[in-house]
DNA sequence: TACCGTTCCGGAAACGTTACCGGAAGTCCA
DNA sequence: TGGACTTCCGGTAACGTTTCCGGAACGGTA
């Protein structure tokens, strides 16, 4: 019962030699198959478990023509990927998936492109999942035309299936909610603009405003560079712009709703008194936020868990659609109304 | 030149019939073996480009009984681990050697024990970094037994190698630094006082503070919980215990500052002038915090950079010392000093 | 007794690669 | 001219599995 340590590595000879069997024997034993007798697969089982046998699989890989571990390559241009709350709690979803169904999650963030491709087609992986948006078309047409297995997160490609977000209607909800608050003098806020997911959020703010009747000004719109603190530079920019100031804050994402209200903070604005702010995306720490921020929720678990989903379905053989959108929840926090308390905070 | 798209897979025999030679020479010319001559190099090269052939990696590592990927466990045994920043700037370095050595990650959150152990030895991957502490002695133990190359991170076990941070030192120069504000009533506040790093935090705080003939009373010293806010708890409770607040207040990582910060503020106690605060970790976070957290920076990225190589090494043959440790650094900001403005932030 | 079906098992091929070994030319020197 | 050495190449074993196929043993039935 006890595995004895063994320096040399065992193999399904050893065990079937050990249980006086043949390796084809031993590996039906092995496997659970029917045609063997109950005698002999206890016996093929004991040597097994005496001998600390574990089967290899790398020679099974090679044999079935499949690893069990999928790729997930996060792209990301500018900040390090595991600095970006987004992304990882979008893994948080894919490996539940994976684990679940037992496969391996190979984790890459790759900065050569290169090894994106040869990732898939040496057969390291099964399969491939790319999350983000900072990835050529190039690569992307190379994947597709080596018919590699791949699922898209938060992009999308002709061809390429992928799950997204409804970003234009992240950026309508936050301007109905802010319509809905009574404000009127409105501005976005960005880290990027170059970001599509970041436009189409800008563009479905617009949208709303401009179905009430109000134009978002250029002036109203600005982007104040990738870092955790982009969106202070940004409010800094819009506020300067402006003769006065706004009453009502759209922001790209989260980071660069909590950097405005320390920007508007640091000019004596108030929030939300003087200025509401909402954001977009949901993060962990929207929550813990002083006030709590008010936000349009991304389903970040979601995107990962039926990306993984998907890339498992398709790699079973099974039909899938070529683009499946989540949409998003206004979650009501303190940035935009001070009724809200910190208590009604977590999801 | 231009690689056709293949529905079948190519391998190297095709390529070898394609040229026109055998496959051990196909072989060669592939990778680079000087006996070989200049000419059926270039044929094979073309052949193999105009096929699109890629090697086999799971061949491969069949034959050399190495992967080139090496696995990384993180253990948490509380919140999800993508929500725990401390980690993911621990995986950044981890995966920044683990790229330049050309080998791939592959990540396992490892909620069943079994898998941990089936990882190393069905050879899927060479080696393994297991990073944190919420990993029983037992599994432990089994990985020593069974030889697997393994490096521990911010952890230890005897027997196995590990890097570690010096938390002892990172508590005493805490300590000092909140003396040589002038502070005199100390408190320490932490998530979890199970968690031997933080208790070994708390264990340098106090024996600093004791060489300098002050004692920390057991009730000036809680734990609140293990989420984001559990620092805030335990600000809650060791100001419920005292009948004065304290005037300086160490907290066992960042998140627990920043949440104990709320908690004072929630009391009217102003921070830094009513109360110093000061955590541990230096996470991404803190510079950002209003106002800006001083702490004592843990060396996240060499954590996982240094482990990474340690692992690369022993991998090669070469002996590793058992236990390295890292030293930690104050970072001075606002949280203790007003004089620091945000300005003197980052690092 | 002869035949057939069932149950269980072992040999060997195959997955795609590298490495060992032997052999065919060609070159050089005595 | 003949040997020895170099250069280049091909066949094949091996890595550890699974799976196909054939066969032995056995029991039951005509």
């Amino acid at each position: 019962m006890a595995s004895r340590s063994r320096d040399a590595k065992v193999t399904i000879r050893d065990v079937a030699a050990n249980a006086g069997v043949g390796i084809a024997t031993a590996s039906r034993a092995l496997n659970d198959e029917p045609e063997v007798s109950e005698a002999t697969r206890q016996r093929v089982l004991e040597a097994a478990s005496t001998l600390g046998y574990r089967r290899s699989s790398v020679a099974l890989g090679l044999k079935r023509g499949t690893t069990d571990n999928m790729g997930v390559a996060i792209m990301s241009r500018h900040a390090p990927v595991v600095l970006n709350p987004f992304y990882m709690e979008v893994i948080g979803g894919i490996e539940e998936v994976l684990e679940a169904a037992d496969k391996h999650l190979v984790l890459s963030s790759l900065k050569r492109r290169e090894d994106l491709l040869n990732l898939a087609s040496e057969g390291r992986v099964d399969g491939l999942l790319v999350v983000g948006c900072d990835v050529s078309d190039e690569i992307l047409a190379a994947l597709r035309e080596r018919q590699v297995p791949v699922v898209l997160i938060d992009n999308a490609f002709p061809g390429l299936p992928s799950v997204v977000t409804d970003h234009e209607q992240a950026g309508r909800l936050a301007a109905r909610h802010l319509l809905a608050c009574g404000r009127s003098r409105f501005a976005f806020v960005s880290e990027n603009l170059d970001n599509p997911n970041f436009g189409a959020r800008l563009r479905g703010f617009r949208a709303e405003l401009a179905s009430a009747g109000i134009e978002l000004a250029e002036r109203a719109v600005a982007a104040g560079g990738d870092a955790w603190d982009g969106g202070y530079f940004a409010m800094e920019e819009v506020l300067r712009r402006l003769e006065e100031p706004p009453d009502a804050v759209c922001a790209a994402n989260d980071p660069a709703a909590m950097s405005a209200v320390k920007a508007l903070a640091a000019r004596g604005l108030t929030t939300p008194n003087d200025v509401a702010v909402v954001g977009v995306d949901d993060i962990h720490l929207a929550a813990y936020h002083e006030p709590p921020l008010t936000t349009v929720r991304v389903d970040k678990l979601g995107l990962g868990r039926t990306g993984a989903r998907l890339l498992l379905d398709r790699l079973a053989g099974r039909q899938v659609p070529e683009t499946t959108t989540l949409s998003t929840d206004l979650i009501l926090r303190g940035t935009t109304s001070s009724a809200v308390t910190a208590e009604a905070a977590s999801r």
